[in-house]
DNA sequence: TAGATTGTTAATCGATTAACAATC
DNA sequence: TAGATTGTTAATCGATTAACAATC
């Protein structure tokens, strides 16, 4: 196997955001100079360059780089060109919203199925999207070849669906629930810590410089 | 006024973890040493040493930290004594979701109101908290000495969303807009890039050193 | 006292920024 | 060609880790 070199985490947190502010250029140019980015992101030029530079060759010199191509570039890096199917586990209200929210749906993220262990739920539909009986999961995952599993249960139940999840075969897993969990190396997790981020944004709220 | 030592932001995200992991240590024991600390987390014990020595006092040589006094500590330092009252803007899935989801109404975060700009949401309720008139937001924030902004809206709307919460006087903006928003140095904000995390997770799902 | 574990300094590592040669 | 802007190396900065003296 040929040797990738190793990307920074930073690096790779920073490609989505550049990829929104591309998607916005688009509309209205096809260069934009390493600069220019610069002030859209707030990253410094010198970074930019350098954080693009790690995947090849996407400038010209004395011209900069053509919108479309980084656009383009960047999503393929990330793995945007393929659709991910998704299951969720949990329907209750942060599961409702986040199969609700179809902003990540155009990019090819799909939850096809709901899972939940609460009778009242099961047989419904959020969206057109039918919740399903819990017992039910792993089944669904291993016949159906899910990509990604979404957590959205309380902190208690979250280690057993994550075991379920990395045994039925999932190669991703994105956590709404507030605790970490321990899963096998070739699982990839995404935590998405909402009462930590509440936390530190008090933490700023108490600690700014102007007073 | 005193010079208080400027923390890193690093330093400030792992305190919402030490936070949860002895909440639970609080179960069991009395006392924990940064090597204990160091399996739970997986962070380093010299990183947390260092870590906790940013804010004075809180370990004994020779016997740990008192868990009890750590855990009121971090609160202390996070601001987690207080309450705080929050207004949220968009009253849609999200919107619902957040607003629903319970888990830092304990800590003091208190969703007051929420506030739409569609007709048939107005005057409804997400769980007892009502949904206003958007126009009626920003007087709403001033009377009421509202401390944090959550905005659940489109990314279109969210700028002007901001501009409103800021010009009324919020100390804190929690944004699940998919937008980078331009605020007054004296307000903070949390951004909860939905999408972007996706993306991120999608990257390393296709690029795990396993294959 | 001996053992344990912190507080704290020093060393290392990695990420960001600066600078400039390459080149379109 | 002259001007612009990247690619890339070197310098700087900051964060993490290691080590050990202080001390409970």
């Amino acid at each position: 196997m040929k040797e990738k070199p190793i990307i920074s985490n930073a690096v790779i947190r920073r490609l989505p955001r550049y990829r929104r502010y591309l998607k916005e250029l688009k509309k209205s140019t096809d260069k934009v100079s390493s600069k220019e980015l610069s002030e859209l992101t707030g990253y410094t030029a010198s970074q930019i360059r350098q954080d693009l530079n790690n995947f090849g060759d996407f400038g010209q010199q004395g011209y900069g780089y053509n919108v479309d191509v980084l656009f383009e570039g960047i999503n393929a890096i990330l793995g945007l060109g393929k659709s991910y199917n998704m299951v969720m586990a949990g329907g209750g209200n942060l599961g409702k919203a986040i199969a609700n929210h179809n902003y990540y749906y155009k990019t090819g993220f799909i939850v096809t199925a709901i899972f939940d262990k609460n009778p009242e739920l099961i047989g419904k539909k959020i969206r057109d999207i039918e919740i399903y009986d819990y017992l039910d999961m792993k089944d669904y995952i291993e016949e159906n070849g899910i990509d990604i599993g979404v957590i959205c249960t309380t902190k208690d139940s979250a280690q057993e669906v994550a075991d379920i999840f990395c045994s039925a075969g999932v190669r991703g897993i994105w956590n709404f629930a507030p605790v970490d969990l321990q899963i096998p190396d070739n699982v990839c997790i995404e935590n998405v810590h909402l009462s930590d981020a509440l936390y530190s944004l008090a933490y700023y709220m108490n600690n700014t410089k102007s007073e």
